[in-house]
DNA sequence: GGCTGGCCCTGTACGC
DNA sequence: TGCGTACAGGGCCAGC
């Protein structure tokens, strides 16, 4: 088997998400919001609800971003999701939109959304596929947005444990690799991170179930993993970039994925590509098997 | 309430 | 060289 081809975009997942959290927070901290842009489809029409608003602590859950707005109707929130090829940067002058198309600047193109600031500054979403979305909600009113509302425990909060994790995957007779793609057992996992512990633990993408032992070793290799990403800046193969523009480092230290046809690090023989839950997944058949 | 399948969207790779 | 097609995938939603 040929290695596998890798073109894809895979999507910010926590690590990338984290890094970008860490750079924009001191920005956008004690900001008002000046003037605003819109890309004017639904998913990104709530950023002018944020016109007027001072920035707050911005928080992270999962894959989410959290901006707390003190405005006009009170506390609220600007949740931003970066979907597939999201990025989000500060960059100097005010609101260039409407842009649909490339254009210069450190954060990337296709202006999604745009926050003129107080400081000169402008605030901008990019989004090439327009898979990411925005809203504007009552701080803590995620009912418009189900899988914030039902997201499972943060990878690095006490109340994530073996425990925890062997009775999340318990209730639902899925494969593993889709529950944790659903971000209810857990927080954060996406596509490229769900492999790599999965791998890590020595677990097959489609078991059903989870011993006590294998249980922890999943919980381990999550944390593993994760906190792995976050220290290299995340992963980087072809779109994302973090607030300032620069790439990840991780991509040079996957194990699994994207891997399928080159050696398995840990028995030598080749890793398998499959698809679970319409996702490319690769697994070693005699590390992780069922 | 849980599960499945389809949809959104666009850049890239590949075959002809 | 240029065109058409397949593919990648997170989250949402309708239907079962």
């Amino acid at each position: 088997m040929p290695p596998d081809r890798v073109h894809t975009a895979p999507v910010p997942e926590l690590p990338e998400v984290e890094t970008v959290r860490r750079q924009l927070a001191p920005q956008l901290r004690g900001r008002t919001v000046l003037a605003t842009w819109s890309f004017g489809t639904p998913k990104f029409d709530q950023a002018h609800l944020a016109a007027g608003s001072t920035f707050g602590p911005l928080d992270r859950r999962g894959k989410y971003l959290l901006a707390a707005l003190d405005g006009p109707d009170g506390e609220r929130e600007l949740v931003l999701h970066l979907g597939m090829t999201g990025r989000l940067g500060v960059r100097p002058g005010p609101i260039d939109g409407p842009i649909d198309g490339p254009i210069d600047g450190p954060t990337g193109t296709h202006l999604r959304a745009a926050w003129e600031l107080d400081d000169g500054t402008t605030f901008e979403f990019h989004d090439v596929r327009r898979f990411g979305r925005l809203a504007v909600v009552d701080h803590g009113d995620h009912d418009g947005l189900p899988t914030l509302a039902h997201l499972g425990p943060e990878p690095f909060d006490d109340a994530f444990t073996p425990a925890s994790l062997r009775a999340a995957v318990a209730r639902s007779g899925r494969a593993i690799k889709t529950q944790l793609l659903s971000q209810r057992p857990v927080a954060g996992l996406g596509n490229i991170y769900a492999d790599e512990a999965l791998w890590d633990a020595g677990i097959h993408p489609r078991a059903t179930r989870l011993g006590t032992q294998r249980a922890a070793a999943l919980h381990d290799a999550i944390r593993r993993v994760l906190d792995a990403g976050i220290r290299h800046g995340g992963t980087t193969l072809r779109d994302y970039r973090d607030a300032t523009g620069a790439e990840g480092s991780h991509q040079h230290r996957l194990r699994c994925y994207g891997r399928a046809g080159r050696p398995c690090l840990r028995c030598g023989l080749p890793l398998r590509r499959t698809v679970v839950d319409a996702r490319t997944t690769t697994f070693c058949p005699t590390c992780q098997a069922r």
